[in-house]
DNA sequence: CTGAAAGCGCTTACAG
DNA sequence: CTGAAAGCGCTTACAG
């Protein structure tokens, strides 16, 4: 059915050794050889059997990302940096989606290593799979980089945005705008929320911390949660008095403050300020436009798959780690507390 | 470095077949011999490799999905309901995105392909493709799956949401609220858009067609987009007026009618109604929420997903075509003329 | 029940 | 410059 590289040297007849020279052009072929080599591979359309080939240089030419959601759309606008970094080298990168699930995620990795993909980047990695030892010992095998997620000691790569600080100057924002009774959204575990939340604390020491939790933050649904979490909130808390203002992790949680707040009819930000992260696209869709913390996940993306071709081709699995600057993004659902 | 199957077999003290039929299961291997092997698996942590195996049966169990754009939530919202199939029946779905674009939407339909996974669905495939033979000419070499993008005399298999019915049940409803003079939104070029534009035509065929294009439909980006061409209509045809609706073919374009609107002072749905397509969970964060044409995306994958097993399984490449009803969903956006 | 051998479709020393 | 042969890591008739 598929013609193979036999058919080919029939066809030209010349032994596969001189066909596999021509495809690769990695030896020198005498140029009337090569050129019906060729018109041979041309004639029968040949495309070398990529599974053959890699079973040999344990080359792929192909990398994996996984990803924790594939309705998130900061994952996909990372992916959006991976992929158009990635074009310009030639590596296909494919996509895998491990719906944030310890286990999955082990999975989806471990299938790519079995398919040989050339290197893998992992966004947002569980925490839990970075405490167990498996990314380390996975990075032991096969060039790995790392977006956010950081864990300390583990030694694998990584790219991260500066959450901290990113949290520190929205904080320090709402602050500045008088607010001194910040809830706190998070969901439930991930190294960013815990990270967001110790800054949180440390900002709002003197202060009682209100610290609310949502379910499966990284999947669209959390807005819908984010919504319903409001809901219960809003019965142990007068807002707008004892909470004044919400810090959402990230933009999908900030997105279910608002739309929460819509239900109940109270006013953003006249009657409570919300700032969100991550500055996904949406957040300039939804009314009020929202305030956030801009991670240049484009960049990140990029940073990422530059690090990775970087790791695949010189074959150093070292330990590096890069930071890149948040940005506070100043929209209208955050204002001047009693506006 | 990684253990193959010999080192299981010394280790055993076997034959690499028995090791084999161990890990395959398929022949019979007698209960001491195949606890030896198995002891020598787990001593070695052996894991077969795939790439080997797969170069003789043919048979990866894995599914690629071509996709035209991550960061359009219709799709990933589609891809939802194929992953969450295909794990029922372990398979490793990989997503590759075209940006829309033809020829890299061949060449992730070959690389695919040259990777062996046993079968593709394709969201949405590009027109040209279809038209230019292509897609035909590779449904002949592995199954293949289309979601949407139909078009007549292309031998391959469909999965379609009924989206003329579904133009015609949002364009009635726009009629029965009073209104006559109704703008159709659409991208450069798709099936899908050809389509509803011709029902959009023979539904108005007394009146002018208003149609317009934006750029890029399959992308985030065309929120914005159609944002500006909201600007540029409204300097040629006064809104509330000479339109009173837009019909937008797909809900990414409706939020940019709806940004524009509120850019431009107009109140939706007072001003003017507008109705979008797809029922993607941002149709519901918007402010108006968003009346669309819900396609029931996640059956959509799930159909897509079953017929593709069926098709890698009992191996006919036959063609055939499903369609699923779509639904018109009642929300904010669209009300009575003058309202 | 088990093993030696051929083969999947390539690449790459080795020899000429 | 070119080819025969070994080998990548498996599976599967074939023979016993």
């Amino acid at each position: 059915m598929k013609y193979t590289i036999e058919d080919v040297a029939k066809e030209a007849g010349v032994s596969i050794t001189t066909v596999s020279r021509v495809i690769n052009g990695n030896y020198p072929v005498k140029k009337e050889t090569r050129e019906r080599v060729e018109a041979a591979i041309k004639k029968l359309n040949f495309q070398p059997n990529l599974l053959a080939r890699s079973l040999i240089n344990k080359k792929t030419f192909s990398i994996g990302v996984v990803i924790p959601g594939l309705t998130n759309m900061f994952f996909t606008e990372v992916v959006q940096g991976i992929e158009s970094y990635m074009r310009k080298y030639d590596y296909d990168v494919y996509i895998s989606d491990s719906r944030g699930r310890v286990d999955s995620e082990k999975r989806r990795i471990n299938k790519f290593i079995d398919r040989y993909v050339d290197g893998i980047i992992l966004i947002d990695p569980q925490t839990e799979n970075m405490k167990n030892g498996f990314i380390e010992e996975v990075s032991g095998k096969i060039p790995i980089m790392c977006i956010n997620g950081y864990h300390v000691g583990v030694r694998t790569n990584f790219v991260l945005s500066n959450e901290g600080n990113g949290t520190r100057q929205a904080l320090k924002y709402l602050s500045e705008l008088g607010h001194e009774n910040i809830a706190f959204i998070r969901g439930e575990s991930s190294f960013s929320y815990d990270l967001k939340e110790e800054i949180y604390r440390e900002f709002s020491k003197d202060k009682e911390p209100l610290v609310f939790f949502t379910q499966d933050g990284n999947n669209i649904d959390v807005v819908e949660n984010t919504s319903k979490l409001l809901m219960e909130i809003s019965n142990a808390y007068e807002i707008g008095k004892e909470i004044t203002a919400f810090f959402a992790c990230n933009d999908l949680m900030a997105v279910g403050i608002l739309n929460g707040c819509r239900e109940l009819g109270i006013n953003v930000p006249e009657d409570v300020s919300v700032v969100g992260f991550d500055n996904i696209i949406l957040s300039q869709m939804v009314n009020p436009k929202l305030t956030t913390v801009d991670q240049n996940m484009r960049l990140l993306g990029e940073k990422a798959a530059e690090n990775l071709i970087n790791l695949i081709q010189n074959g150093s699995l070292s330990c590096n780690v890069e930071t890149i600057d948040t940005r506070l993004i100043i929209r209208s659902s955050a204002s001047k507390l009693n506006y």
